[in-house]
This record gives C-alpha cells, structure tokens and sequence, in this order.
DNA sequence: ATCAATTGCTCAAACGTTTGAGTAATAAAA
DNA sequence: TTTTATTACTCAAACGTTTGAGCAATTGAT
C-alpha cells in the first residue's frame, strides 16, 4: 500500500536527478556533500512546489531515530499532569520531537504494556513516572539503552535519573505553617500506595511534628485512603480525622484537596476557623473557592525542562552522567485556609 | 545505526528458517499461510523467550499503516482537552492505535505545522479541534486522502465530519435557566474569535432571550474578550458588565468562568443575590466553589467515542461514509449560583 | 502409474530514506 | 603534458518488515 505522498524520488525525476542527491540536499548536507547552489536551489524548490514532506517511518527505520518521546503519566485528565504534558510538549518540540503519551492509572501492568509500545514504536527516549510495584521492570528496562527519566517520583531499588519537586521541604513548610498558625493536632491525608513523592510528603510532615515537640508516637494521624474508590472511602476517613479532635488537615495532592472539600463543605465546619487546611498543588479550585486553599505548587515546568534535558544528554550519549536525583524547589502560595 | 533490538532475523537463525516464515507466524497468520503448529510453536515461544518485540517504523513503512493517530487540540494543560485526551487515549488503545498530540493555542500557524508533523509520521488519522483562520489549510487537508475528524468544533465553509455537544441547546438551556430565575438583564461573556461552538453558544443565548421577550435589540450584552490577554481584560470587561445594570452573566466556557470567579469575588456581589451566574462546562472549581456553579456538561467521552467511531470507519474506507455534523446532547448541572 | 491438489516452507522485492563509496569532469599544480 | 585536487554528482546497500510468487514434497484422485 504505497503512500500517494510526494516523495523523493518525485522531485529526482522531475529535475532528473538522484534520488540520494534530493535526499542530501532536503536534509540539509549540501555543503558538506558539495552540491551544486544552482540544483540545490532547484531542488527545494520543486520540494516546495510538489509539497514534499519526509516520510518518517522510513527516515526513523534508516537513521535509527524516531524523532519521538514516549510520555508516561498516571492521567492525563488530571490537570497536574496536563500541565505537564504541555511542558514537555513545548521543551521536546524545540529539540524536534514530538511526543506519544499514555496514561498509566497507576497500574503497573498498564505501565509495562505502554513502555513496551513505546518500545515497539522506537521512541528516541520515555519520560516516565512511575508507578507502585513496577520497580522490577523498569530496572529491568534500565538494562537495555533505551535513555529514560523519572518524573515526579523517582525509584528506590536501582539508581535512575529522576527529575522531582522537594516534597520532603514542601510537606515540610506546609505542615510547619499549620503549626505556626497553632494548629495543634495535624491530620496528614495521602493515598495508600508506596510512591516516592507521597512518602516524602509523609517524611516532610512528621519531622515537622517532631521539630515541633507535637508529634505523639502514640497516635498515627496519618490517614491512607485508595487511589481509585477514593469517593466512598474519602468520607468515611474525614469522618473519623474530625472524630480524633484533628484541627487541622494537611492533604498530599491536588484530588485529595479538592475531593475532601466537597465533603468538609457539608459537614459544617468553616475553614479556618474550626479547620485549617493546607494542600500539595495548586489547582485553579484552590484559587477559586472562599477562603482559598493555602498550598504548595510545585515548580512543573521547570521539571519538565529539566527532565527534557537530562533525556536529550541520555539519548546524545555525550557523556555518560551518572545517574542523580534532582529534586527541584516549589513555592508556597499562602492563602486564607489556615 | 542498526538498533540492538531483537529483530526477526534472530529468530529465524536460531531456529534455521526463513524471516519471512517468522514475520508470517508473529503477525498471526500461520493458518491462511499454512505453517505448521510445530512451527508456529517453536517461533512463538523462542519469540517470547528473545523478547521480540516489532519494530513498528518498518512495520509501518512496508504497510503503509502506522498504527498512530494525531490528536491536535487548543491545549492540552486545560482539562477539558486533557480530558479529552484521555478518551482519546482509551479509544485509541481499544483499537490498537497510540496517539501522538499536539496544543495549537489557537493559532493556525501552529496548527498547520503540527499537522503537517502528523502527517509527515504517516498517522493513520487525525482528531483535530480546528480553530479560527485555519479553514483554508483545513479544506485543502481534506482534499489529500488523510483521514481526520473535528472536534468540539466545526468548520464552517467546506463540508468535513465533525463531533461536537449540542452548544446551541446547552446555552439555550443555561439562559432559559437564569430568566426562569427572575434575572432580566443578562449578560454572556464569550472569547472574541470565531469558533462554531462559541457562536453556537451566543445564538442559543440570543435565541433563549429572544423567546422571552428580554433581547433588546439597541443593547448588546454579548462581551468579548481575548483568548491570549485574558487576565488582563477581564478585569475591565467585567466591570462593563456591572456598570451596565446585569443581573447576571453566563460564561461561555470553563476558563472564563473561573478567571471570572476570582474577579467577582473582589467585586463584594454576592451570587446568587446580587448576580446570577451560569456557566459552560464543568470544571472541579465549579463544584468546589461556593455556591456552586450551575453549568451544562458536555458529554466528552460520548465525543471522543463517537469520534473514533467515525475516524476509524473513514481510516478503513469501508462505506464513503458522508461527511456529517454529530451534535451531542450534554447535561445540565443544577447548583447554587442562580 | 499419472496428474492434480495440498501442505509447508523459501525467495526476493518493496516500503522511502540515508550515506559510504565511487566516478567523471574540470581545475590547479607540477 | 601528466599528475593531483577539487567539484559535483551517481550508485547501491541498508534499515526491519511484509507478502505475492514460487517450489519441493507429500497426499489424493483417477
């Protein structure tokens, strides 16, 4: 099934030239291959006229390069995510790639399936994020060239490059503004799953109680709640923070922030007076909503630029940078919500 | 730069057969090709054993198919295209595609360009949200051969297949609301360029007014504002909107009904006393906020279904299915802001 | 025993590029 | 005038698949 696509050897024949000439001339090797300024001319002319363009697959399968990333994220219907995606668009297209993403909803499977695609798809490099319980293949995958980096949250059991905001420092501020507005007894709510950057989250919060002589070795007030039936349990858990005499809640993300707020909405409570709140992220709902949800934004876009980076050094070869963990500063945005 | 991947030829020295033998067994045609189950076993699970995985860009270069589809929207960090990039994602997926996206922001240069990087990756097809000033490269796109299908919006000068909600019913539905309410003076705030769902919108909205007898014709209460410089004016536009006596506003789409919100809130007007507000779409915030926003949901993933359906039934050529306009109805959400 | 049909494989071209190697013609140097 | 360099091109293999055509061996029909 030929393409009816103009192709090379269509400008060749109308000018009665090589094929390998229009080939050298369209990928801009004149000079260094000595054509001729006339039929160099001629050449991008005609190109132009018949509306020439590259062929991709077969340029990918000669050269080796795609010109594609693979972009893994856990869902890009979630706005932090979104963002990035967009970010990652803009930095990989100044380098001309484009990008295939996929959405891994958490689940490792999934995440094999989609990275084994990309794979198959010959994609320059993957930007990542991964999820829980699929350490072993993607140390895995590490063993193969193929260049990647971690975004988001990085990989404990084998040493990658992993591009991350200071969730350790954000948990940190957060929690430690809550404490200074004097909020004695801090609810910490996170999603039950081993990730990175939910795990310093709860780091960052518990020495803040520790520093602050207010953490009771007794009493966990960190509350777990699952990622996908997370409407039905969320009550439920509010429900029982409140019934502990919390004062106060710190959430790990953006979808535990605004779905809890729906709920804390009806239970009577105003905020912050008999709650305070603070939040990871900074969805436009904690913008929006009275009183405004003081948070912590995570700097994506200068991750993603970050992340492009490192990937296009990994997939250069230059140097062979040594696998790092870069963990980049986020900004409190203060609000009224405590 | 040959890959190191493991390529049909592996498989076939190491069992002493031919790569076309191979080929035939691993795209699953060892019946109509007549190869042995002996055979066919042995390929498989040496396959399997090697790690096989196919190179999509020969692949893709021999059948002329290449198995992506190109998503082209206004831009993906707004949830209601990364949404819709998700449904996208999944329809794709249930029909063996991976899809590679683009943002236009609206401006057709950019939208040309991605397309024609579409197209240079050979995509199988195209779901693309044109927008303003694209029509001429639009209409000549569809006199090559590329498959494509639009989306949330339609083009008007040239006849194309489109998907999009019902924006016409919605806003009429949305205004009927307000003046059963009481308000008499409503304002629509709308982005100032031409797009078919945006003036869809404000005809249901003249149409709703009309019908009750509340359209003055000496007074336009439909306010423009600029897709790019939108914090900036809409401070102003929205105190015209005041000054001129509105009782209420309906804002024609997700982004200008939160940026709004965030500007009413310094106005000390309280919603829904002092002014009435209804909005399109049904972004987090909306439902978040207090009161909450009563809105008309469009029916995305119904959108997204339907236009895979099509993309794929023009991708197979099957029937010459006639370019046609699919309107789908979306749902209107009850809140408290009227 | 002969011819036809079926089974089970191999061959090699083709998809559209890129690129190292080769070549013919002209110019410069000896 | 011969040799060397330079200029401006062409050639053809290769990237990893797929697939129509071909072929040898076996089976079935006559």
């Amino acid at each position: 099934m030929p393409s009816n696509q103009v192709k090379l050897i269509d400008i060749a024949r109308k000018l009665d030239v090589s094929v390998g000439l229009v080939s050298i001339v369209l990928s801009g090797k004149s000079k260094e291959r000595r054509i001729s300024n006339e039929l160099t001319k001629k050449v991008i002319e005609t190109a132009k006229e018949l509306g020439y363009m590259p062929n991709q697959l077969a340029r990918g399968l000669r050269t080796g390069k795609s010109g594609i990333l693979g972009l893994l994220v856990a869902d890009i219907a979630n706005p932090f995510f979104g963002t990035m995606a967009r970010y990652i668009e803009n930095e990989a297209a100044k380098l001309g790639y484009q990008v295939l993403f996929g959405s891994s909803d958490e689940n490792p499977e999934k995440l094999e399936d989609l990275i084994n695609v990309f794979i198959s798809r010959q994609v320059d490099g993957m930007i990542i994020v991964p999820v829980n319980k699929s350490e072993n293949y993607l140390s895995s995958l590490q063993k193969q060239s193929i260049p990647f980096v971690f975004i988001d949250r990085y990989c404990s059991g084998f040493d990658a490059h992993a591009v991350v905001s200071d969730n350790y420092d954000g948990a940190y501020q957060l929690t430690s503004l809550l404490i200074d507005k004097g909020y004695k007894k801090i609810a910490n709510l996170v999603y039950n799953i081993q990730l990175s950057n939910i795990i310093d989250r709860i780091n960052g919060y518990t020495s803040a109680l520790e520093n602050a002589g207010l953490n009771d070795p007794d009493e966990d007030l960190v509350f777990k709640v699952g990622f996908d039936q997370l409407d039905a349990r969320l009550d439920t858990v509010l429900k029982q923070i409140t019934e502990k005499g919390c004062d106060s809640i710190f959430f790990a993300n953006n979808n535990l922030g605004i779905q809890s707020l729906k709920f804390i909405d009806t239970y009577g409570l105003s905020i912050p007076k008999d709650i305070g709140i603070v939040s990871f992220d900074n969805p436009e709902a904690f913008h929006v909503v009275k009183p405004g949800i003081t948070c912590f934004e995570q700097p994506i876009e200068l991750m993603c630029k970050q992340a492009i980076t490192v990937l296009q050094e990994k997939i250069l070869g230059k140097k062979e940078i040594e696998p790092a963990l870069i963990s980049l500063p986020g900004k409190l945005i203060m609000r009224e919500s405590c």
